[in-house]
Parts: C-alpha cells; sequence; structure tokens
DNA sequence: GTATCTAGTGTATAAATTGCACCATAGTGT
DNA sequence: ACACTATGGTGCAATTTATACACTAGATAC
C-alpha cells in the first residue's frame, strides 16, 4: 500500500516516538531491579503478561477487530482466513474470558452473535498498533509513495 | 512490585502517549481504505506481521532479551522458566533466522554462544515494551507505593 | 577413569490446531 | 412437503507443534 510522503513521516515520527516512550518505560523499571524484584522477576512478569497473546491466534483475532470494528462469527472466519472454526470458537470464548473481548447474542432467528472489543481489549489493540505498522513498514507492504 | 507516585505517573503518561499514537496510526492507514486495500488487506497484512510474534515463546524469547540484555543458552532456559532445551533451540534458531535475533559463537572450550536481539529486534521489543507495561498495571503486577 | 561445563539433538509422548462433517433453528423457494 | 439458505457453532480423527528427558561432543579438572 503506498502512502503519501506526509502520511507515512507521520507513522515513522509516532513509531520513533513510541520507540522513546518503550526506552522511557524500560529504564523506571530499570531503577527498581534489586534482589526481590531482579531480571527473573521481570522476565516472569512479562511471560505472564503475554500469557493470554502467546498462543496462535489470539493476537490476531484481537488485531482483526481493532482494524475491522465489531464482527459476527462468520465475518472473522472469512477475515482470518486459514482458522478453523473449531478454533476460532475457542480462542474467542478464551478472550471473551480474559475480559479482551465482548460477545453479544441478538435474537434471531437466526441468532446473530456480534464480538467487540472491550475498553481493555481496545486499549490493547492501541498498544499493539504502533508495532504491527512497524513491521508492515518493515516488510515493505506500506510505502512511501514514489514520485 | 511497588514503584513511586512519579514513575507511577510517568509510566502511565507513557502508555497513554502510546495508546494516542495508536490510535493517530489507525487514524492514518483508515484513511487509504478503498476496494483494493480494504479491511481484508489489512486484516491480511496485520496477520503476517504477526506471524513471526504468534507461536509460543517466540514473543517471550524476545521481551528476554530486551529486558536481560544478551544471554547464553542455559541463561535464557533458565529465565525462562517452563521452556524445553529443544523448544528453546529452535525458537532461537528461528528468531535468528528471521533478523530479530543474533547467534555469537564465543570459541571455548566450553564453546559459549551468546543470543542478543538485532537493531530490528531491539526495536520491535521496545514497541512491545509499553503494552508489557499496560499488562503489568492491569494485572496489579506494578502497583504504586502506597501513601 | 569420572565428573563438570558448555550448547545443543533424538525421540517418544502430550497438547494444540486443522479439516471436515454435522447440529438446531427459522425463513424462502417450488 | 421438500430442498436450500443462513446463522453460530460441536464432534472427532488426523496433523502439527511443544514437552520431558535421556543423551551427545569436546575439553578441562580431580
Amino acid at each position: 500500500m503506498e502512502v503519501t510522503h506526509e502520511d507515512f513521516k507521520k507513522v515513522e515520527t509516532a513509531i520513533n516516538d513510541v520507540k522513546e516512550e518503550g526506552r522511557q518505560i524500560r529504564s523506571i523499571f530499570e531503577g527498581y531491579s534489586d534482589e526481590n524484584f531482579g531480571i527473573d522477576w521481570e522476565v516472569d512478569a512479562a511471560v505472564d503478561a503475554f500469557s493470554i497473546f502467546s498462543s496462535r491466534w489470539t493476537i490476531e483475532i484481537l488485531a482483526t477487530l481493532y482494524i475491522a470494528g465489531e464482527r459476527r462469527f462468520n465475518e472473522m472466519r472469512k477475515l482470518l482466513r486459514g482458522i478453523s472454526s473449531r478454533t476460532l470458537s475457542d480462542k474467542l470464548t478464551k478472550c471473551a474470558e480474559s475480559g479482551l473481548v465482548e460477545r453479544i447474542v441478538e435474537d434471531g432467528p437466526p441468532v446473530r452473535v456480534i464480538y467487540r472489543l472491550t475498553d481493555h481489549g481496545r486499549d490493547a489493540g492501541r498498544l499493539l498498533g504502533p508495532l504491527v505498522a512497524y513491521m508492515k513498514i518493515h516488510q515493505d507492504r506500506v510505502v512511501r509513495h514514489s514520485q
């Protein structure tokens, strides 16, 4: 996808700002490193923080709902090409249990079910956004308009 | 882990700034939505961008090297409590292949191997940092110092 | 000779994921 | 009446991925 010089620059700047915030956060936490809360604790906490994202499809489901807004079951299945309905069903249940996603049933028939990010899920999506943008640029999927 | 009011506020502010950058990036990309680069393309691109992270342990390895700095094989195994040496070996190979991690062999004996983030890996780590911090606060693993 | 340190590999087992058929419910078409 | 559509899933066998744990190699120390 080609974007204007101006927009490319805006995105680049935003990504660089986020890198800087990341650096700052790291530097603050480093100051608390002691015998109780050392590297081991930090790594543990990070692994724990990611435990919900670190199995296949969860992070993709989050990104999909963040990008596409609320969607129904079969719409998601279509967007996430390659996921089986079984896995999608299981993962959505997990996402709902962990408070990232809300499941809204609309009476039918046919009964329709809408999945939507909770505030927590939307926050996570926004925090993930800069990384996605960075990877898109890194993989040349987003390029500066030639000329 | 308890942090001072001041540091807690700094981290909170950084996280909120990142959310705002995420919102801005989203809003820029939304402007390019058309028949060629619609929701489908965006979701595809996001799934693709995450493909390296979306199997177990890859994101944890990245976070570990980001937090702990360069480490040797058995040090990482100790930090990532629960990973098998087989899986760690396979995942490190994948991370190296995808350019996130650098494998540096120091002549022995015994031969020592150091794993270190590449610039690309460090960028990804920094971009991931705010999300990790947000999750740590959300899970009350990082709290404001009482009083 | 035996033990120790390093960074892994081999392999059987367990867990996660997929593919595909299938279910219930109600509406529409012929 | 009968088939076909659409909805959101389940059930289950097969495949892929991860784990546990024994084991390797090369060199030094005891």
